[in-house]
DNA sequence: TTCATTGGTAAGTCGTAGCTTACCGTTCGT
DNA sequence: ACGAACGGTAAGCTACGACTTACCAATGAA
């Protein structure tokens, strides 16, 4: 969890291949070439999209046989909510406060 | 709200440089050419990733004299975080269940 | 009205992310 | 041991996204 940076997440979830990725493996664990049976694209092209999701954290892989099965991790699915938990507890913050902002900080 | 795509705001997180203003809003509301003196890109540029932002319902914009202060939008990043929480709990859920997967469904 | 400030838009360049095919290693079955 | 199935990696191509400079519109002050 510490080992990750948060930004790889986002960056990971940028590409809508890997969300939809994402999406397959919340409905339940899939090997590599299930997921390329049901996206549009290449099992190689999920094989790269996988090392993004792994390498930040979002998802885990178990060897099975010649399989290889992966599955989404929790914890690093909770590590971006938790930052977008505080982006939104900042934005509310701001929101009832600042009503006028008349004055500029320059210079 | 219904208007967006939720993918539109993953797209929009998905670039460093606006999570970096994004990060900016959350702090304060602020205008353009602030922004730009905060980050190390150019006023347009920050104008471009500011209408990514706007599209996607992430920030908002209000007109002040000359200058236009952006904010964010607490609506746009709660949609994200309901999505996020979503695939949380659909992980935990496939976590405890799955232990073995020996069948196919394919063909 | 005229000038300065602010910000959005247009046009163009450059880097890189995502995809493909080809190839190789590994594991299981016969 | 041999062959088949599965998956990761390499090399290469293409397309798109991020940035720049230049220009224009709008607002406020003199």
């Amino acid at each position: 969890m510490g080992t990750y940076q948060t930004g790889e997440g986002w960056d990971a979830l940028g590409d809508p291949t890997r969300r939809a990725i994402v999406e397959c493996l919340a409905e339940r664990p899939r090997a590599v070439g299930e997921l390329a049976e049901l996206l549009p694209i290449s099992r190689p092209a999920v094989s790269q999209h996988l090392k993004v999701l792994k390498d930040a954290g979002l998802v885990e892989d178990r060897a099975a046989g010649t399989r290889r099965v992966y599955r989404l991790n929790p914890a690093g699915v909770a590590a971006l909510r938790d930052q977008l938990d505080t982006f939104w507890r900042r934005a509310l913050d701001g929101f009832q406060d600042v009503v006028e902002e008349p004055n500029e900080e320059k210079s």
